[in-house]
DNA sequence: TGACAAGTACGAACTTCGTCGTATGATACG
DNA sequence: CGTATCATACGACGAAGTTCGTACTTGTCA
């Protein structure tokens, strides 16, 4: 029963929703169609919301005539999916091993450095478990 | 001419050839076999492998009649086209970001995160660039 | 040498994703 | 009312990935 994760182009519009709330598809569509160097139809926004709302990916009002859909997973939800798929894929569920090809990847400043060894503090301290 | 990261099942048979080195394709459908909760054809293998090929993801010596393929690309290679991927789409290029989504999915040991405290401040050390 | 084992090559089918065109229905407004 | 506008629904298609069957080639060995 475990649906796959979000695709590249579902995950487009979900940060749309994320960002914006609850929109309609005209909303979405302009959206997208400037953060897009190759901007696509409206009515492919259209068939890929109407798809995601068949993957229970959004859930949508039909009360009005243009549908105002909204996401029914959290950011934070996609982002784990995606990135314990990727854990386990490719670092055999290592996150230091994954952190360590993160920094060689993305090059962070010293206050990145600094606010992960913060998030590292906070983690040890609040969850905390037996 | 930047291409695109491997695919999941070319990310086993990659993950094979890493750990034992150059490799017929036989060497490797076998290992995949024991791993695999539905194992697929022998063919299956091969054709991959074959594209892989194509594509310049596995290098051959065909001077034996069973060829010998090896990984063009490092596993380190790999997990930075991945990371890099998933940075962008999901996590806003963040790094930080992402470790503390990737700590909220795994649930590291205490060992774990020293592990990452040590590789801070190796990488603050070391990697220091203007 | 002839038959069997084991290898490669290749085409075909199926799935998912992303794309779009077109049909059809409702709304507004002159 | 009639027509232009804007919405949804839906079918089709191409690319990519994955799977497998089958044909062909090559080596082995009794």
């Amino acid at each position: 029963m475990t649906s796959r994760p979000p695709t590249n182009a579902e995950l487009s519009i979900l940060q749309v929703l994320w960002a914006k709330g609850p929109s309609t598809v005209r909303t979405v569509h302009e959206q997208l169609h400037q953060e897009q160097s190759t901007p696509t139809a409206y009515t492919t926004t259209l068939k890929l919301m109407q798809i995601m709302h068949d993957k229970k990916l959004l859930q949508r009002d039909a009360s009005q005539r243009s549908h105002v859909y909204a996401a029914t997973i959290s950011e934070e939800q996609a982002q784990d999916t995606l990135l314990s798929g990727l854990l386990d894929k490719a670092f055999d569920g290592s996150a230091s091993r994954m952190l360590m090809r993160a920094l060689s990847v993305k090059r962070s400043s010293k206050e990145e450095i600094d606010e992960i060894r913060a998030l590292l503090d906070q983690y040890e301290q609040g969850g905390k478990r037996p």
